[in-house]
DNA sequence: CAACTTGACGGAAACGTTTACGTCGCGCTT
DNA sequence: AAGCGCGACGTAAACGTTTCCGTCAAGTTG
């Protein structure tokens, strides 16, 4: 059904090799006679073969995308950067939902080593030697940075920073904080970096400790605070920011005037809402493309050193924040 | 550096063929040499070569899905649907982006030709004819149909007429619709609907136009719509609607006192509104795993007859719809 | 008991490339 | 004029499977 080199090869009058020479773009080749193969091979419709292209040069020409959900936004702005980063590599690439799971992380890890070049795991639930490390591909880490692992992360403890420096200039000295899973690398850094720069700051941190990272999270996360002296409250992300504005709206407390709400991630959400959500914005698009980099780097050097690549973070203002309303 | 298939052969004592026997499920082979093949590789850590098993069965193991925008949330769910039933089936899913332009459509499905054993185009761009369809792997749509193709789309007419039929009986006479973009088959499935149903329902229905399926949309179409006698607004898609919402009580009209806003799709978004939105429920992730069904079926039988499946669609009732004010 | 089926297994030929190696002209040096 | 280097190209051996035959022993039938 298919033509193979050897018909194009029949039909330009050459041999297999100078076929295959003429689509290598490294190949020997004169230009007169790729120009001959080439012609041919548009005429019959011939492409190489990928599958025995792989079996011999041991590339596959895809790589592997493993996030823990596709239907959050945030993965997906990852995902096109990726995309589009490979796109220009010539690379496709196969991608893999784990629903949240560690394990199913592990098992995707494992069904797609043989199948891509190197594999992208965006925020992984898992914990770093739970990995399977003998399936000789490159990986690469993105939001979780970890001794002898290609990573790309953002430097989520500047933003919060930039966060808690935003709104105790507002004149906020009791501020509330709704951590998210535990397990998470990126929550870790930010409750830190709190934990670090609110004495400096001169204000009072009430952790309201761990919620879900989904609206309900952030239900609760409201009525947490209300408990609280705060007068401003930073959320784990934006989702659990914007259920906590619902709340506190439904609860009669308005938003920004009697207290003030900080997301992060500046996902699309944050613009939807209404007051628009004041959150920390982190480059994911950016960490897509900036991941396929590095693969690219450690296959092509396969004992290059490990590089942790991280990006710059910047508070995004809008209307959910506001001086605090005098007591 | 990785085992092979003879390395295990040699290991239990058997031929090549008996270890290819042993992997795939329909190789008659005995129990005590399977058992004993199964083992070995195991010690030794081997597993086929998908780009060898490939090459001579033809048969690659995943399969391409192409969709407009990943970072639509409209289409996250579908990935999550197909992705579910693949990895049942043991297929992994190439995925590309296409930037919701039309060339990419095509270009993302040649090249994805020769790597997939099959293509799922969600809700394609393309004017049908342009497709290329001489790259004799079998391709099915989902959100457009077109004869002599498999698709799996959504009852939009009916999901619509449902919408009318409830504004209608809260007591709105004068209904505005806000068009999403013309090149949009389901677009044009909702509108005739609406044009349909308008008459025998005694509801003079004004159509606003089309507008582009964003937030900035929505804006637009409110003001569109505040410019009629109307006082109730189907929306394109849930992103319209909020646009719409947004501007709606930007300007003082308050939703769903002085005007009812519908949406479609049911997002993750709708739920997040405020006030939660009433909406078309489009079923996403069970089109998803229908596209994969039906891709297992025309590979087990090139040439089945093409089915064209129908998802039903049902109206989820929230809070941007209520009675009209008495005037 | 001979002939025949049946099931388990090995040998070997594919599948369609890439690439190491060899050959052959051709132009250049000495 | 002989030797040499070099670029262009062909030959053939891989790559790691699957699968078509063929063989052989064990059971089954007439």
């Amino acid at each position: 059904m298919t033509s193979t080199s050897r018909d194009v090869a029949r039909a330009a009058g050459v041999s297999v090799a100078t076929v295959s020479r003429a689509f290598s773009e490294t190949g020997a080749v004169s230009e007169t006679t790729r120009r001959k193969v080439l012609a041919e091979a548009r005429r019959l419709g011939y492409s190489p073969n990928p599958a025995a292209r792989r079996l011999i040069t041991g590339r596959s020409g895809n790589i592997g995308l493993i996030v823990p959900d596709l239907a959050n936004p945030f993965f997906a702005d990852i995902i096109k950067g990726v995309q589009r980063r490979a796109r220009e590599a010539r690379q496709a690439i196969l991608v893999a939902d784990t629903d949240e799971q560690a394990r199913m992380e592990c098992d995707a890890l494992r069904s797609l080593a043989r199948q891509v070049d190197g594999v992208i795991l965006a925020s992984p639930r898992s914990a770093i030697e739970d990995l399977p490390h003998d399936l000789n591909i490159p990986i690469v880490l993105i939001h979780r940075e970890a001794p002898g692992w290609w990573s790309v992360s953002a430097d989520f403890a500047e933003g919060v920073r930039q966060a808690l420096v935003n709104v105790r200039a507002l004149g906020h000295e009791h501020v509330a904080y709704a951590a998210g899973p535990i397990q998470s690398w990126s929550g870790g850094m930010r409750t830190a970096s709190l934990r670090r720069h609110a004495a400096e700051l001169g204000v009072t941190l009430y952790e309201l400790g761990s919620v879900a990272p989904t609206i309900d999270g952030g239900l609760a996360a409201a009525d947490l605070a209300l408990a609280t002296p705060a007068t401003a409250l930073i959320a784990y992300n934006d989702v659990v920011a914007l259920g906590a504005m619902r709340r506190l709206t439904a609860r009669g407390v308005s938003v920004p005037r009697d207290m003030s709400v900080v997301g992060c991630d500046n996902t699309m959400l944050s613009q939807l809402s209404v007051p628009a959500l004041t959150t920390v914005g982190v480059p994911r698009y950016e960490a897509g493309e900036a991941a396929v980099a590095l693969l690219e780097r450690s296959l092509a050097d396969a004992d290059a050193v490990p590089v942790q690549q991280v990006l710059p973070t910047s508070l995004v203002i809008r209307d959910s924040t506001a001086p605090p309303r005098p007591s």
